[in-house]
DNA sequence: ATATCATTCAAACGTTCGTTTGAAAATGAG
DNA sequence: CTCATTTTCAAACGAACGTTTGAATGATAT
C-alpha cells in the first residue's frame, strides 16, 4: 500500500490527462505535440497511444474526466431546487445559479487543474474540429434539455423561440467568461485581484443573465418581416 | 483596362484572402494547410509566401481586410449618434446597437464571405495562439476606448468595473454568436428560418444585452469578502 | 524461481507541414 | 522588338507530426 502511494502505478494516465489539458489550454488540440505532452508528462511518447489509443481519444478522455460529474453535478443542483420547491415555479435566477455554479466552482480548484480545464472548456465551444464540438454537444445535451424545461416552467409567458434564443446568450456570456484569460483586459480596468473571486464573479453574472433572461419583449421583436 | 477586368491581374492576393477565410474558418489556423489553401484559390503554392511573406502574415492579413472597416463603421455610427444628441447622453440600447450593428451587417453579406469572415471572428477570441489573440485585441482597441467612455458618459451611476465587467459578457454573448454556425442547435428548437434575419437578431440582441447592463445592483454584488 | 501479464522504452515508420529555390512565363516601358 | 521587372511554377528542403514496432523492464501469482 504504502509502497504503491510512493511509485506511481497508474498514474500515468493521470498525468498524462494533467498535462493533455495544460497544453491543450496553451496551444490549441493541433498545437500541442505528442512530443511536447509526453515530455510534460514525464512518459515515453508511446505511452498516450498505449494507454489511450490515439491523440483523438485522449482529447475525449481530458474532457469526459471533468465534464461528466460537472453535469451530473449540475442536474443534481436543479433537482434538489425542484424538490426543496415542492411543485412551485422556481425563480429564473435559482436555475441560472445552479447552472453556472457548477462551473465556477471548477475556476476556483487552481490547484487540480480545474482552472484550465474551465479555459479549455470554454474554447471548445468554438472549436474549428467538428468532432469536439460534437462531442462537447453529446454530453451537454441531456444536462441541456432539462434546464431548458425548467426555464420553461418557470417563464411560461416566454415564447419558446425566444427562451432558445436567450439560453444560447447566456451560454454564450459564460462560455467566453471561462474562455478569457487574459482577454477582460481588451477593455482594461478591470483589478485583476477578483477576477478569481467566485462568488463575486457568480454574483456579477447571475446579475446580467438574469436580467437578460427576463427582459421586456418589445414589439420589435415580433417584426419578422417589415419594410 | 478591359484587359485586365477579364484576366485576374492582383486578383491573386485576393483569391488567397478568400481561400484562406474559409478554410481558417472551417479548420482553423493550424488545421487549415498551405497546400489547402493555395488549392482552393486555384493559386500556385509558393504563392502565399511571394505576396504575403508568410502564413502568420496571412492570417493577419485576412483580419485586417474585414476588421479595420468594420470598427472604422463602429466608431463612425457611435460619432453621428453623438452629433445627433447634440451633447445630451445617449441611450445604452442605441449605443449597444452601434456596436454590434456593424458585426451583424457583416453576417448579411454572404456572398461576398463576410458571414464567413463573423464566423471566423467570433472564434478568433478565444484562440489558443496568443499572436492571434494579441492581434485582434490591437485591432480593437481604439473603437473599445471609444465606446467605454460612451457607456460611461451613458450610464454614470454604474460603478467602473461593473461597467467593465457588464461590457466583458455583452462582447461574450455577440462573439459566441458570432461564432455559432450549428451550435444554437445545441439547445434545439431554434428555428433556422430567422437565423440569418438580422435585424430579429439585433433586436433579440439588442433587448438581451440592454437587459444585461442595466441590470439591478444588488448588494450582494458589493459583498466581497464574506462567511 | 519461473511463467505470465502489463507497462515502458528507444528507434524508426511514412506523411505532411511551412518555406525556399531557380528557372519559366507574363507583363510593362522605352 | 528588347530589356527589365513582376509573377508563376514544379521541385525540393529540413523539420515536425502521429503512430507503430519489438525488445527490455516491471510486477504478480503459482
Amino acid at each position: 500500500m504504502s509502497v504503491r502511494a510512493l511509485k506511481p502505478l497508474k498514474e500515468t494516465q493521470t498525468r498524462i490527462l494533467d498535462a493533455a489539458e495544460e497544453l491543450f489550454m496553451q496551444h490549441g488540440f493541433e498545437g500541442a505535440s505528442m512530443r511536447m505532452l509526453t515530455a510534460m508528462a514525464g512518459v515515453n511518447l508511446a505511452a498516450v497511444n498505449y494507454h489511450f489509443g490515439s491523440k483523438d481519444a485522449l482529447i475525449e478522455a481530458v474532457f469526459r474526466r471533468r465534464l461528466d460529474p460537472m453535469n451530473a453535478e449540475r442536474l443534481a443542483a436543479l433537482e434538489r431546487l425542484e424538490q426543496e420547491a415542492q411543485g412551485k415555479a422556481l425563480a429564473p435566477d435559482a436555475i441560472i445559479r445552479a447552472f453556472v455554479g457548477a462551473s465556477l466552482r471548477m475556476i476556483e480548484d487552481t490547484r487540480g487543474g480545474g482552472r484550465t480545464f474551465s479555459r479549455l472548456l470554454g474554447r471548445a465551444y468554438t472549436e474549428p474540429a467538428k468532432s469536439i464540438r460534437q462531442l462537447i454537444g453529446q454530453m451537454y445535451a441531456p444536462a441541456m434539455e432539462r434546464f431548458k424545461a425548467a426555464f420553461v416552467r418557470a417563464l411560461p409567458e416566454l415564447p419558446k423561440d425566444e427562451l432558445v434564443w436567450r439560453m444560447h446568450f447566456m451560454f454564450g456570456t459564460l462560455a467566453y467568461t471561462l474562455a478569457a484569460t487574459d482577454t477582460v483586459q481588451l477593455i482594461a480596468g478591470a483589478k485583476p485581484e477578483d477576477r478569481y473571486d467566485v462568488r463575486v464573479l457568480e454574483n456579477r453574472l447571475a446579475a446580467f443573465m438574469s436580467a437578460g433572461l427576463l427582459a421586456p419583449l418589445t414589439g420589435a421583436l415580433q417584426v419578422r418581416i417589415a419594410a
